[in-house]
DNA sequence: TACTTGTTTAACACAATTGTCAAACATATT
DNA sequence: AATATGTTTGACAATTGTGTTAAACAAGTA
């Protein structure tokens, strides 16, 4: 595919769409603007033409991403559903997304320990404070259908439980599968079932 | 301090004590030699005279720290203690490791995505094969003392809990405790606790 | 055809990084 | 004092990576 045969627009989602790929394979220092023009099949100038820096290029993959992932977790959380049903929807939506992007966690998470700050400012304009799924949790206490303890400590285990796996995939897949990705694959489907269980037995009364 | 003021094993721990905290904090491409002999007070070239270059430097900090962290959890996995004595004192000796060394699994997370081969030689090297652990819990399921599952999911669950906050801390900072992070360590102190009832309680019958 | 606009390329300049080397230095030994 | 050994330094070469620029190119329009 040569460069000309893409549309005005087409061209910018389509180095979007390589950085995006490279980014987060190699991480933001371990990538290469060269490393994108290559995934994007074209001239490496080009990438400077459409996104002016390697910086400017990054933030927008960055943002895109992290965007992607907390509008659709927030779609969930806000729901009028009850706790329980919104836990389980949680659980299945954010293990099939992650299953699709299983680079994701650790991309986000590397970003995360060398820039804290941009990471926040996204998180806090894109989460309504405070986090409704706390409200919701509170309530279900206070009425005794699950457990009295700290909320917070409830949803970090949540997270935890959802997202780690795939960022420690490759250690998981050594220790427990002798290294094959399919096995990983299924045990993460698994999971899903799994969890939904899990989860409900370690907070309902 | 200078250089001459160190006697000669001494200078190499410097450099691995310096690499390690320079590593651990900037990861391997985003550190650079300079910023290594910056934080070890010496020049640039002595890198090079005691670890030949950058990749050797970055393979022995990765085993130290990586070992360290494996010898620990298996001295107490193979004890001969009770299995769900074993869960809470590994829950509390890892809490506590991490705590100190708050940095380490975003370290070993981003070189495991990057670099997942050399992570399993150590890991395979390490562990003994199939985890005692695992043994332990399906003995518990046989003889009634815990809910029947897939061991693997509880052991990820477990592995998981613990480490996944440390990973994410500046997010969780960010929205639970508006960017503190002496509320963070406050908030996994408790974790300690919490985890020890949580999970015991989500396994028994 | 000539002109305009937007796109693509090769060449260049600049900075950062890694690794090597020979010379300088310090210290102990003969 | 002279020598030998190991350590430290500044200077250098080679490589890699980023961003700019001017020229080439393509396609539509007066």
């Amino acid at each position: 595919m040569n460069p000309g045969d893409l549309s005005a627009g087409d061209m910018e989602s389509n180095i979007i769409q390589a950085a995006t790929s490279v980014f987060v394979k190699k991480g933001r220092t371990g990538a290469s603007m060269q490393d994108i023009a290559d995934e994007a099949g074209i001239n490496r100038t080009l990438l400077n033409y459409y996104f002016r820096s390697k910086e400017k290029l990054f933030n927008i993959v960055f943002d895109e991403v992290l965007n992607t992932l907390i509008k659709n977790a927030m779609q969930i959380l806000i729901s009028e559903k009850d706790v329980l049903v919104k836990i389980e929807q949680f659980i299945e939506l954010y293990i099939r997304t992650l299953i699709d992007n299983p680079q994701i966690p650790v991309f986000i998470l590397n970003e995360l320990s060398t820039n804290p700050e941009r990471l926040i400012r996204i998180v806090k304009s894109q989460i309504i404070q405070p986090l409704p799924i706390i409200k919701d949790l509170e309530k279900a206490m206070e009425a005794g259908r699950i457990i009295k303890t700290d909320p917070h400590q409830l949803i970090v285990n949540l997270i935890s439980l959802i997202v780690f796996p795939f960022a420690a995939q490759p250690m998981l897949s050594g220790i427990f599968f002798s290294d094959r990705e399919v096995d990983f694959g299924d045990f993460m489907e698994q999971r899903i079932a799994f969890l939904k269980r899990y989860f409900i037995k370690s907070i309902i009364i």
